[in-house]
This record gives structure tokens, sequence and C-alpha cells, in this order.
RNA sequence: GGCGCCAUCGUCUAGGGGUUAGGACACAGGAUUCUCAUUCCUGUAACUGGGGUUCGAUUCCCCAUGGCGCUACCA
């Protein structure tokens, strides 16, 4: 009947961050499965706090990880007459009161209250004050809020939970809440209700840390006598210790996570299964897949620790899946993306590779991140892994204790025999040989058998020679792309460093 | 302290009144390979405890315990 409409409730006070991310995800699957609409709605009733720089940051991260909203973005901000006019309301028809306890008062209340074990309330000291007294303080200037009158004939709130069933709170818990500042400053608990109704919001997916919350809101909503949305709590994130995810941590940014080098895909589907799952054993998910399967009913309730190390196997499997040109593509953009340069760990030069409008660079650049490609669990560790085709040849610097290989049974002494060995099958090829690895290989083998030694004896040396490390791609793969000229002056200079 | 939420391998989780409690990550071992990585085998590893209900409970109920969350004139 009604239609499904979400809202994605970020508060710019700080950068988008990776809990919020997951919010915004779960309540992007249940719009886009159940083809509703999803609001973009800034939470930024808090002027000290809100910031646009955050607010910029969490909407292109949003995008970035493949996410979209329907229709304008709304601001709370800017939301203010409407509030205004409802807390008229409230206070019109004595549902609402101004409060003038300061809070040096209530926090004294607070803590004998704390002290003698009891659970804090606000006394309800201005909730039938004299409205000529409340007049002429207000008229005076005097610091006061606006708190709701609690309905005494309700003893409690149940509300049907789409991921935890019923929750039912004793409304002996709650006290005559604080909804505004004044009439120009509502709060969270007010505002949210204002806007849900006015958005016609029908669910509000959102952190378990909003439980509490729930009640406070849906008095409201019963107060103004408007339909209740459904509420769903997602089950927390959590750091390795079980607490509530932080920034003392944990990295919480999906920025230092882009950073990082994990791919938009990987972060999604590892967020995902953080607290959700299809019951089948499938691992790897597109966002389309994702949304397919998408339910609330599926959603765990308790919370999950953010375990980095499977997000870096996702990210490996996404990065495995690419094709060459689209890992291309990505590791470009990410060289050049706004996260890594405005990270401090990270400052990839990529001149480097040269001017890559140039057919003859960029390709190899392909290729050589074809070699490079299914070895790497975050494109952050790409650049330092493609240096070895970009150093100069003839003056490859590495240590030759590195030639001392146990099984291969070779060692800086018998560098110089591999080597020249392998400079002479290579010297003797046919000038219409093709140099590919392939073709390298049956030669190599052919005449490495012929010799009597094992393919180690003499494969490992020469990819020492060619990469100038122990760790590299296949020695056959390194010579294919360095091709045979390059690949001999690197031998030379492997011979001269033994000698 | 009060209130609420939660509870299966180290982690993410499947499952569910009778199962060898399944998978994935991580870890360990092995195979393949010229190294590393990949790939492929194999292994270690879990139902918080106590009461019920039941022929039978890890599963359902209650209690305890533990963890977490909230307890703002933040959101």
């Amino acid at each position: 009947m009604s239609e499904i409409i979400v809202r994605y409730p970020p508060s710019p006070t700080g950068f988008f961050h990776i809990g919020t991310a997951r919010t915004v995800l779960y309540n992007f699957l249940f719009a886009q499965k159940n083809k509703g609409k999803a609001i973009m709605r800034m939470e930024d009733t808090d002027k000290n706090r809100s910031e646009k720089q955050f607010e910029e940051n969490i909407l292109s991260g949003i995008q970035t990880l493949g996410m979209k909203w329907d229709g304008e973005i709304e601001y709370q901000s800017k939301r203010t007459e409407i509030y205004t006019k409802y807390l008229s309301q409230l206070l019109a028809e004595d549902k609402a009161y101004y409060c003038f306890s300061t809070p040096e008062e209530l926090n004294t209340l607070r803590e004998l209250a704390q002290k003698e074990k009891r659970a804090f309330r606000y006394p309800e000291t201005w909730r039938g004050a004299d409205k000529k007294l409340v007049q002429e303080k207000l008229d005076a200037g005097e610091k006061s809020v606006i708190r709701y009158k609690l309905p005494k004939n309700v003893s409690e709130i149940t509300f049907t939970d789409a991921v935890r069933g019923e929750v039912t709170i004793k409304l002996t818990e709650l006290d005559d809440f604080v909804i505004a500042k004044n009439l120009e400053t509502a709060l969270y608990n007010f505002c949210v209700v204002i806007d849900d109704h006015d958005m016609n919001i029908s669910h509000v997916i959102r952190g378990e840390d909003h439980i509490s919350n729930t009640p406070k809101q849906i008095l409201l909503f019963k107060e103004f006598g408007w339909e209740i949305p459904t509420f769903a709590h997602l089950p927390l994130i959590l750091n390795a210790d079980k607490s509530k995810l932080s920034k003392r941590k944990n990295k919480v940014s999906v920025d230092d996570y882009l950073a990082d080098g994990f791919l938009p895909e990987a972060l999604i589907n590892f967020l995902a299964l953080l607290g959700w799952n299809t019951s089948d054993e499938q691992e790897i998910f597109t966002m389309e897949e994702l949304v397919e399967k998408f339910s609330l009913d599926r959603v765990h309730k308790g919370g999950a620790i953010f375990d980095i190390e499977k997000l870096k196997w996702i990210n490996q499997e996404w990065i495995k899946k690419m094709d060459i040109s689209e890992f291309y593509k990505r590791v470009l953009e990410y060289w050049k993306s706004e996260y890594v340069k405005k990270s401090e760990k990270y400052n990839f030069d990529i001149s480097l590779f040269g001017d890559l409008n140039n057919e003859k660079n960029s390709i190899f650049l392909q290729e050589a991140l074809a070699l490079v490609k299914d070895r790497t669990k975050q494109l952050s560790e790409v650049f330092e892994n493609l240096e070895l085709f970009y150093t100069e040849d003839a003056t490859l610097a590495y240590s030759t204790d590195i030639y001392f290989h146990k099984k291969m049974k070779t060692s800086r002494e018998t560098a110089e025999e591999s080597l020249k060995f392998a400079k002479k099958i290579i010297e003797n090829l046919d000038d219409n040989f093709k140099f590919t690895a392939d073709n390298l290989k049956t030669v190599f083998v052919e005449k490495i058998k012929e010799a009597g030694f094992k393919n180690g004896y003499i494969l490992y040396p020469l990819r020492v020679a060619l990469s100038g490390s122990e760790f590299s791609p296949g020695t056959l793969e390194l010579l294919e792309i360095f091709g045979k000229e390059r690949s001999l002056v690197r031998m030379n200079r492997g011979i001269d460093l033994c000698q």
C-alpha cells in the first residue's frame, strides 16, 4: 500500500564514518530492494559541531561507495521555521513547557541520584509553573529550555522492531525530556519526528544506540496524531574489544580505508556482511546482488567486530575478479584520488611511469600491472611493487646475499654461472624468436634439462638479477615484459655484481 | 547505579528439539610452482553457566553470568 521511504541521517560533525556508511548501506539496500525512495537528510541541528567540509566528505563518500538518494538534500538547519511552528503548537496546547532549571542545578541532582543509586529523572520543577511567572522570566531574557510534558496516563511504550521484534520500555524510565533549547533551536528527538512525518518516512533504519530514543519519539508521534514509522535497529560495529567502534581504537573514516587501497566494492561487500547474511555460503557480492538478496529479517541482533583481515581478503577477491583494463583504470583513479592526496601516509609520484597519454608508456604500465595484480591485497601496495620495472637497468641495486637460496642450492658464488648460462640461451635465440613467457619457458626448460640443472638453479638467480628482489612475479614473465635487450642489461649487471 | 539490547570456533556467521554442529577469514601442515603470491588438499578450533519443559536440549522457557548500549540544553 504505502510507499517505502527511508532516510539517510548523517550528522556532519565528522568525516564519513564507517558506521554511518553501514547504516546508509542498509537503508539503501532496503529502499532499492523494495523499489522505494531514500531521502538524504543532513542532521545538522547542532550548529557548533556541524561543518561544511564534513558534509561534503559524507556526500561524496556515499557516492564513491556506489549509493545514491532521491531528490534534493534536506537540511534540518533549513527547517527551523517548521520546528518552531510545532513547538509553538505544543506550547500553546500545554503539551510542552519552558524550564528554567540550569544545567548546574540539574547536574547536582544527577550526581545525587547517582550516589543514591537511583535513576535520575527531571523533577518536573517547571511542569506546572505559573504562566505569568514564566512570561516574566522569558521577557527578562532568562535562559530556558523547552520540555515535553510526558503524559501521565501512559505506562509503557511498546514497538515492534523489524530486527528485534517487540521492545517494551516503561514510561517510568522517561522524564520530561528537552525538545528544544528555544523556539528557534529544536533538538534531535523533536526534529526527527517532525521530519519523518513531513517526509513520509515509512522505515527508520538506524543504529542500535538509538533504541532508547525510540520511545521518546513514539510519544511525540502520538502526541501529534501521526502515523508511526517502522523502526529497525541495526547491531553496532565493534572494536576488537567489543566496544562501539571508535576513533581511539580503530580507523573509522571511510576515506582512510579508501586511502589504504580498499575498493568501494570491497568495503560495501564487507560492511553488508557485518550483521547480515544470506544463509547460503556466498561471500562475494556485487551491490546488485546485495539489493536482490537483502532483507531486514536476516539482520543480526548482536554487534559485529570489524575484522580488517576479512576486509583484506574480500578486497583481494575483488581485485582478482577484475580484468586488467579495469585494474589499470582503478589504480590510476586511486593514485589521483582526493583521499590519497589528503593522506599523510601515501604520496605516490606517478611521474615515475612517464607520460601515460603516450600509448607506449600506458601499455607498459598495463603489462606491469598484469604481473602484479593477483598478488595485491590493497591498492596501496601497487606502486611499490611496480618500482622494479622502472629502475635503471644498468645500475639496479640489490644485495647479492639474496642469491642464496637453500632449496635452489644457489648462492652469490653460483649465481654467476646461472646468469651466464641464461644469458647464453637468450643470446642464441633466433632473430625471429617471439620473446614471450610461454616460448621462453619451452626453451629454458629444454636447455636446463639438457645441461642437467634444476629449473630453480637457473631461474631463481635470474629472477634476482631481473627484479633486484628475492620475491617477484615469475622469471619468464619478467623476461617477456623487459624484452631481450633490457633483460640482457640486467643480467650483465647481475654478473658484474657477483664478481 | 538505573533501564534496555545481546550471547555458536580467535573473528564474521549457518543451523536448529535427535546433526560427525556447516561455511568463510585468520592460523598450522602439505601438494603444485623458479621465489613470493595464486591455486588445491588437510588440520586445530565453538553452542557462557544453572534450573526447568521433554524420551531427548546447543536449539524452547526462566534465572544467573558476561558483554555492550543509553542514561546531554549531541546526534
